[in-house]
DNA sequence: GTCTATACCGAGATAGAC
DNA sequence: GTCTATCTCGGTATAGAC
């Protein structure tokens, strides 16, 4: 037997810089609120899936809402930098086309951002507020200013830049979103010629164009 | 007075049928789980909002996952009642598209089923594993065989059976289920003329006849 | 058969050791 | 400044009264 004092705390964790275990528990929240929603989730199991203690979240990030915030401004903050130079304003169908494969490569490669908004959208909250006030109405106010340009040059499907922010966050990000579920129904198996024909489906229905696949 | 062995339960609740109760959980849950998932949705709350005590809960469903299950069930019987035909197959493309518009009309009527099915939809879990057998599988594949007519008749637009499915259940239905979101947006405001736009617009997709709006 | 009182567990947050 | 030990509360499930 051990000595009688305490069970020996489970601590084999190795002592991190602070920037590194911050990191560490950014990667972890955006894979376990992607997959459970705010309330769902449990600082416990993020700890967890980062090595870390539970406590240590409070510590870094205050409260479990303050997490899901920083979460969600570091998953924007990735596709911002994918996304490099939309806010240009692309007014040529190619590079609209361009904009958009990169947004669908983006969100095939991190399926967590539209998972966490989508959990979010269905009911009213105080995180629903920041979502849209903060990320989604500047970036739906850049989509709709560059849809209205391109509908200027007489390009496009005849759609509102509503109906195509819809189809672009349902329809197109949702297929990768929504993984789990359609794998099920034997729709899809994540191999990259896959998502590759889905983009271009997606880019058929918004630029009218007849894809010969 | 009552008699004065113990601080009075807040007990204004009537005695009701079984069946009533049953139902009026139902309806109560159905809301919750919509809104918040299955592990963000309390019993309590569902209890409360059915003006009953949780353990009544467990009392008729036995579990929160068997009353979920219930849950669901229910709804998917609603629907059913809704689309009743469709197992007949229209192989008409008029006869598709009213399926298709009841479909529609049912989900801005009940958005709550597909909130459940996108809340359950991004993670593994025993429940997305009965969902999608008992209740999914069934009908994508009608919708399969539906489509496959449809085509064969030289009718449709030039989609897959699977994005066909992709586009009812994702931007045909999550117009009703985020609403919440697409508000904020300023995208729309639950009038019902705004949902016959919508529906249209998904038929003309569907279809590939270019609507005059 | 049905409901109330309550047990028990896991959640997030804090206090205080280091 | 950082982490560990611990508190309190709200979660679901059960035991036993009616």
């Amino acid at each position: 037997m051990t000595s009688a004092t305490a069970p020996v705390p489970a601590r084999t964790r190795t002592r991190r810089s602070s920037a590194d275990l911050v990191a560490g528990l950014l990667e972890a929240a955006a894979v376990e609120f992607a997959a459970h929603g705010f309330t769902g989730a449990s600082t416990r199991r993020i700890a967890e899936r980062a090595g870390a203690h539970q406590p240590q979240i409070n510590y870094h990030f205050t409260s479990k809402e303050q997490l899901w915030r920083a979460t969600v401004d570091h998953l924007f903050s990735l596709m911002d930098a994918t996304l490099a130079g939309f806010d240009d304003g692309p007014s040529t169908g190619e590079a609209f086309e361009a904009v958009l494969r990169s947004f669908l490569v983006f969100s095939a490669d991190h399926p967590e951002l539209d998972r966490i908004i989508n959990l979010e959208a269905t009911a009213p909250s105080p995180r629903l507020d920041w979502l849209v006030a903060t990320h989604l109405l500047p970036r739906y106010a850049a989509v709709s200013a560059a849809w209205a340009r391109l509908r200027a040059a007489g390009l496009g499907a005849d759609l509102t830049a509503a109906e195509v922010w819809e189809l672009l966050t349902s329809f197109g990000a949702m297929h990768f979103a929504n993984a789990p579920m359609l794998s099920r129904l034997g729709i899809h198996g994540d191999s990259r010629s896959e998502s590759a024909v889905h983009t271009e489906r997606m880019l058929g229905i918004l630029m009218a164009t007849t894809p010969t696949g």
